[in-house]
RNA sequence: GUGUCCAUAGUUCAGUCGGUUAGAACGCCAGGAUGUGGCCCUGGAGGUCGUGGGUUCAAAUCCCACUGGUCACCCCA
């Protein structure tokens, strides 16, 4: 074999896609029902778009992005996630104006170049959601009870929600600050990965997986103990809508996202279905990321989910689409029937129904194998008798009865 | 980026202590008194044993390298 699909790059098969048609309609038909409106945005994006929203300190900018220059020199790159896209864009068109809040999702392929192992890969595919142009704590609780729609409607249960609150540009630094100086005194304990976050992005040692760094920071102070009054006042009020909902959650004083934009609620729905990528789904809130892009001050809030991950947990759950097969397959008798075979198809097919019939040739015992294989609810034998005699042996492939029909009555009797 | 394990028909796998024609199941193709699927029966096609090198009289089997996959770390959806 001589070219293969690039590292971590997959196809999704023949025998896939129905399964994630099956997916993406579900959660269309759910988005549809808390009003979110598609948005699509290009795949790729100016280089600067993503370093300045996601951070250009974090992983995903450093070492994750398929960068390149393109044939003008201007540097360009493979969306990582799709919330940068999708507030660019709102900036661009002025969608803000029109409306005071704006809601939308996306679903689509992003890119990063991280080792593949399960439930992760190069080329992945989202769906998420944003909410711009509300700060309330509803809005919040909006967006978290959308995502969890979407896996109920997938009748998808084995998953845990946690919430955290991470401040905003006030009692964060505060914070940080405090969190800083206490990881200092045993910095040369922690693990080689804390020891290089403690300045940069201390919050994220409180989220090592470390036993180490966990034993040593258990009674390290939470961001929750040092929110200023307004964080403080909305992450009550959305633990009280989640309750009001009827929604289960954890607080995680210790949840950080991987993406530097989030203000307030952050959040994240896990799995236990799913291997060492555990997380299902993440989001939060980000008041800041529409001004930091150019835009005028707008509070938001969204979640980002993989549809590999839950296509894993579909797969083990033995959660299937329905199959769409042929309704008819028309099977000839022998070569003088082809034709008449063929054309009927084709009317049949002109009339919304999903006909099948033998290209290759093949003897009457393969067709009605072939009909067989691919699940055709009806199969037609004509040949010489039956064209002329006017009538066929339409049989039914799943109760097994079969009956003479009129081959003028074909149309008619498959249109309804 | 680091590490683990793995690599044999289309697929999932077996293959003894290195030993001569590399197997199974499923799938695929063709038949089963000649115009009817599923079950069953018969036959058939299909593999340079991932690639390259080494050890040996002899390598699918042992050793090394590479490539690919896999899972974990890391990161995150």
């Amino acid at each position: 074999m001589n070219y293969r699909s690039v590292k971590g790059a997959k196809d999704i098969l023949p025998s896939e896609t129905s399964q994630w048609q099956f997916v993406e309609q579900t959660m269309r038909d759910v988005f549809h029902r808390f009003n979110y409106r598609e948005i699509r945005t290009p795949i790729f994006e100016s280089t600067g778009l993503f370093a300045r929203s996601i951070g250009e300190l974090t992983d995903i900018v450093g070492k994750e992005m398929y960068t390149f220059q393109d044939r003008s020199n201007d540097s360009i790159t493979l969306r990582p996630e799709g919330t940068a896209s999708v507030i660019r864009s709102f900036i661009q068109n002025n969608i803000g104006e029109a409306q005071p809040l704006t809601k939308v999702f996306y679903i689509g392929p992003m890119f990063r170049q991280e080792r593949p192992q399960a439930g992760r890969l190069r080329q992945f595919h989202q769906f998420g959601a944003e909410a711009i142009g509300s700060p309330t704590a509803e809005t919040d609780v909006e967006i978290i009870a959308l995502a969890i729609e979407i896996y109920k409607a997938l009748g998808i249960t084995n998953y845990s929600l946690q919430i955290n609150s991470v401040g905003d540009e006030e009692c964060r630094p505060r914070y940080k600050e405090i969190l800083s100086a206490e990881l200092r005194k045993i910095a040369d304990k922690l693990s080689n990965d804390s020891q290089k976050r403690i300045d940069q992005n201390p919050m994220r040692v409180l989220d090592s997986k470390d036993e180490n760094d966990k034993l040593l920071t258990a009674s390290m102070p939470l961001i929750t103990d040092y929110l200023n009054e307004e964080c403080s006042k909305h992450f009550e009020r959305v633990k009280t809508l989640l309750t009001a909902y009827g929604i289960p959650f954890t607080v995680n004083g210790r949840l950080v996202r991987g993406l530097d934009y989030y203000t307030k609620t952050a959040f994240e729905i896990t799995s236990t279905e799913l291997g060492s990528q555990d997380a299902l789904a993440g989001g939060g809130r980000y008041d800041l990321l529409v001004k930091e892009l150019g835009g005028k001050q707008t509070p938001g809030v969204g979640f980002a989910a993989g549809i590999e991950r839950l296509m894993m947990i579909l797969e083990k759950k033995g959660i299937q689409s329905p199959q769409r097969n042929p309704k008819i397959f028309i099977a000839a008798a022998d070569d003088s029937s082809r034709e008449w075979v063929l054309t009927t198809t084709m009317q049949l097919r002109s009339a919304g129904v999903s006909a099948e019939t033998d290209l290759l040739s093949r003897s009457l015992k393969s067709q009605m194998k072939e009909a067989d294989r691919q699940k055709a609810e009806f199969v037609l034998v004509v040949g010489s008798t039956e064209l002329e005699s006017g009538k066929g042996s339409l049989k039914n492939l799943v109760d097994h009865t079969q009956r003479e029909i009129a081959l003028s009555d074909i149309l008619t009797f498959f249109k309804q």
